[in-house]
DNA sequence: TCTATACATTAAGATATCTTGATATATAGA
DNA sequence: TCTATATATCAAGATATCTTAATGTATAGA
């Protein structure tokens, strides 16, 4: 229960729903890309990532002092049938604007 | 997005979770089966039963003054798949416990 | 038409979640 | 080792949800 409880209610939100697409359809992003895109402050966008991870949706990768966040896979029956219900949605997701100075 | 996070919302509680497993297993039952079920007041079951059904998972029909509630038909692929996570859970849902006077 | 039953709704307090601002940690480079 | 950058965490206020108790509505039967 606590598990599904946990699955779900990460869900249960309009900014992470539009992140977890964010994701799905750009692939591996990092946190100021997500602060940039979307115009959020940081400490949001990483707490909502932290809930996505935490729910079993998204892994996320550390390079220096990066975190790319990506879809975990492989996503099992019942995460899929949610990110598929949410790819249906009609939803005004922000384009991609990368956040972070890692240019050079 | 509204009816996603409707839907979603509904089963956002342990509670919900086990009164629409209850129903899944016993089929039609009315409010006081739940009340009595569950030992829970009234008011309560009634509100969840309202929530559930305004996220698309019951339908209830009325005779007399009682409401029979049992799973909306057809469900769609999502709330059947939410379903279907559901009844994987190892749940502690109660016995079937009639209680209302309508015997004779 | 009076009463009891079944259910729905409302109001208020308790609990949980979300957002923001401040602070902490860790890495890269000067 | 000092500074800037990227991210995480914490604290506090705002908002939403859940529970209960009280009240409202509708039906059936005396």
């Amino acid at each position: 229960m606590d598990t599904f409880l946990k699955t779900v209610g990460s869900i249960n939100d309009e900014t992470r729903v539009k992140i977890v697409r964010f994701i799905d359809r750009h692939g591996e992003v990092c946190v100021c890309d997500i602060e940039n895109s979307f115009k959020m402050i940081q400490s949001r966008v990483s707490r909502h990532l932290k809930i996505l991870k935490e729910a079993g949706f998204l892994k996320v990768s550390r390079e220096g002092r990066w975190a790319y966040y990506s879809l975990q896979t492989p996503l099992d029956k019942f995460r899929q049938s949610i990110l598929k219900e949410i790819s249906y949605l009609k939803l005004d997701i922000p384009k991609m604007s990368r956040g972070c100075s890692k240019d050079g």
